[in-house]
DNA sequence: CAGGGCTTCAAACGTATGTTTCAAACAGAC
DNA sequence: GTCTGTTTGAAACATACGTTTGAAGCCCTG
């Protein structure tokens, strides 16, 4: 440790916290005292509490931001002209979540509660944060699913993909729970590869189902009170 | 108002704040100014902050699983015998939902976003008023999944009602968002229920996927780092 | 109208938070 | 070794929180 570790500890103890416990219910002096820093220590290297949440999601969407414009750019090269497939888009981003250098072995379902979080909890600075500095790769992988998804209408679209945003958020952010009810019940061990290989086409599904299931609702029973 | 409402104040007050902004991120300061009523009327009639979070829960919850045993009890019935489809079982629980009287026009997609959130937020003390007040009307609902899935294994049924939970929890906690979202880039009104004759048929869809997907994710590329 | 149980009110309590301060410790360059 | 800029340390700051207090107000019964 040439020059000092404090700033990784710093984000090492409020990543697993925020991850743990949200980012409000999270206190500087929880993350510095399991960091084994001083308190004044986030305030000087991080400039205030939020700039430390941005840090903490900077450390690993930058890569990873890459990670993914690049598996974007193999597909797409891939596919020369064609758009890529559904299937083969979700997997791009699949693999290149899976594939990103991971710090331990919670890696990336902290990460994916962080995420679930952030778009969770309100903390508008945070969507604000994340939208300006990862946009991009976001919008172009909205595009892609658009290609793969012609038949859908604009507003069907929207929906789905919230729809499959919020089976993975929530399935990541609390895979780590989920896994051990699993254990216990069943007595099966599941790696995030074995959930990945399970959601995607789970999503993939629903993401093309027919129907829309006009059945009206209001009128197929009498109105209560 | 024979006798005082301050209760009933406090508890639309409460409801709104929390869906808006969580729970931790909302002070009883707030909920007593937007209720009109003095700080310490919360304490008074509640007990606690964590007793208002109960009160909010329970003034929707109880009636709401009353109407749902209801609507499981129907149901079973009108298939005498045979366990209902799965499409039957997500129709009832979503219709059970629709069709509760509402307080206001914001009606469910407040509660649904509330739900999200005691999913979400850690807050152990919702976690288990939830499961001890309410899991019995679940745990129902999970046989009756079950009975609806007899072609999966336990552990495909089980990681799918997980991506079930995540899709629905996560677009309804943040339906009014999305919504807004909705409105500005495609000029479309939404009403909850409209949300969810989309999210049902991609529920279903993506509960009976066929294939699970077994592409190796760690092979199809060099690994990285 | 007098009394008593609810309810409201303003004020204060103790605690926890994010942030700031400023002196001490440290590092590397000369 | 001394100096300079950076990093750490203990302490304090101001503020916000949930909760408690005790007096005042209210309404109904007798």
């Amino acid at each position: 440790m040439a020059q000092s570790d404090t700033v990784d500890r710093i984000l090492d103890a409020a990543e697993e916290l925020f991850a743990d416990r949200g980012f409000s219910e999270t206190s500087l002096r929880m993350i510095t005292s399991k960091a084994k820093v001083n308190l004044a220590a986030v305030n000087y290297h991080f400039g205030s509490k939020n700039a430390l949440i941005h840090a903490v999601f900077a450390r690993f969407l930058t890569p990873f931001s890459a990670t993914l414009e690049t598996a974007f750019d193999e597909l797409e090269a891939r596919c020369d002209g064609k758009p890529p497939t559904l299937n083969q888009t979700l997997w791009a981003l699949t693999e290149s979540a899976v594939r990103m250098p991971q710090r331990n072995e919670k890696g990336i379902s902290i990460f994916m509660r962080l995420l679930g979080l952030a778009y969770t909890q309100s903390q508008g600075h945070l969507r604000k944060f994340l939208e300006q500095e990862y946009g991009d790769p976001f919008s172009r992988f909205m595009r892609l699913l658009k290609e793969a998804t012609p038949q859908l209408s604009s507003v069907d679209r929207y929906w789905r993909i919230q729809f499959m945003l919020g089976a993975t958020a929530f399935t990541m952010s609390s895979s780590d729970a989920l896994r051990d009810i699993l254990q216990n019940k069943l007595g099966v061990e599941t790696t995030i590869q074995e959930i990945a290989a399970r959601l995607v086409p789970f999503l993939a599904a629903g993401m093309q189902a027919e129907d829309k299931m006009l059945i009206p609702l209001s009128d197929s029973h009498a109105p209560v009170a």
